[in-house]
DNA sequence: CTAGGAGTTCAACATTTGTTGAAGTCAACC
DNA sequence: GGTTGACTTCAACAAATGTTGAACTCCTAG
C-alpha cells in the first residue's frame, strides 16, 4: 500500500514539508505516480520516526543520511536493530561528551581563575598597555 | 587593564568576530575609548570561556544571555560558582533527555513495529486506497 | 609625526533545518 | 465528467550562529 506525502507525514508526526525536505536530502525515497506524485512505503513511516529520534540524539541530516544509507530498502528486523544500536552508541557518545564538559566545569582547572587579583591575563597575551582614552 | 577585542579573543580562544557577535547579543559588554574602540575587562575572558562551555552544554545564545544576566559585572567567586552550578544542572538535564531517547529506542514500544506483515499503518490514518498509477 | 597593524561598522554570505506561498496539476469520489 | 482537497515545484523567508570583505579610523611604536 502506497502512502502519499500527507499519509506519511500524519503517520510519523511530521509536516509534509519536512517529508519533502528529507526526500530532497536523501533520507527518504519515493516512487512516483504517472502524475508525478510521491508514493512511499509503509516502512518509510518507521524510517521517518528514526529520523526524528536520530535528530533528538543530536545527529545532523547529513549524519542521519550516512546511517540510513546502510539500511536496505524494505529492511528486515535485524536491520532496524542494528540501526537502533548505532543510535544508542551515538547517544552514549553524546552523553560522554556532556560528562566531559561537566568535568571541565567542576574539575581542577576551574575554567577560570576564580580570583582576579592583578594579572589574570598573562601579559604576553595582551597586545600592549592599553588604556581607556 | 583594558583588553581590546583581539586581546579578549586570543585569551579566550575565539574569533574576534565572535566576540563582537556576543557583545551585539548582550553576552558581553565593553567600554569604549574616545575613538570608539571596545575595551573589555579581565573578567570577560572568563565570561567568554563560560559562553563556549555553555554552548557545548547545548545552550543557545539567548539562553546563555539569561544565565549571564544574573551575573554582576565584576563577579565574585561565589557568583562564578553559582553560574557553574547552573550549567552543571543544565548538563544533567540534557543527559537525562538523551537517556530518555535511549529508552525510547531500546524500550518497549520498539519505535516501529519491527514486523511489517500487511497492516503496518492503521487504515484510518491512510487517506484512501492509493495505487501507483 | 607617521606608518602600519588593529580597530570600527555594515552588508553580504554561509550553513542548517525547515516553513510558507504562489501557481499550477492530480486523483478520488459522486 | 466535475469538484475539490491534496499534490507538484520553486522561490522566498526564517532563525541561529557566526565569517568575510570593504571602506574607513585609531592608536602604539619608532
Amino acid at each position: 500500500m502506497a502512502l502519499t506525502v500527507g499519509d506519511l507525514a500524519r503517520a510519523s508526526g511530521v509536516n509534509p514539508s519536512a517529508v519533502r525536505f528529507y526526500e530532497a536530502h536523501g533520507l527518504l525515497s519515493a516512487e512516483r505516480t504517472s502524475g508525478n506524485q510521491r508514493r512511499f512505503q509503509d516502512a518509510d513511516v518507521c524510517r521517518t520516526k528514526v529520523i526524528r529520534v536520530a535528530q533528538r540524539v543530536g545527529l545532523s541530516v547529513a549524519e542521519i543520511r550516512q546511517v540510513l544509507d546502510d539500511l536496505p530498502p524494505d529492511p528486515a528486523p535485524g536491520d532496524w536493530r542494528r540501526l537502533a544500536e548505532s543510535l544508542v552508541a551515538e547517544a552514549h557518545r553524546r552523553i560522554s561528551q556532556l560528562q566531559q564538559v561537566l568535568g571541565e566545569i567542576t574539575g581542577g582547572e576551574k575554567l577560570c581563575e576564580l580570583e582576579e587579583p592583578a594579572g589574570l591575563l598573562p601579559d604576553r597575551l595582551r597586545s600592549s598597555g592599553r588604556h581607556l582614552a
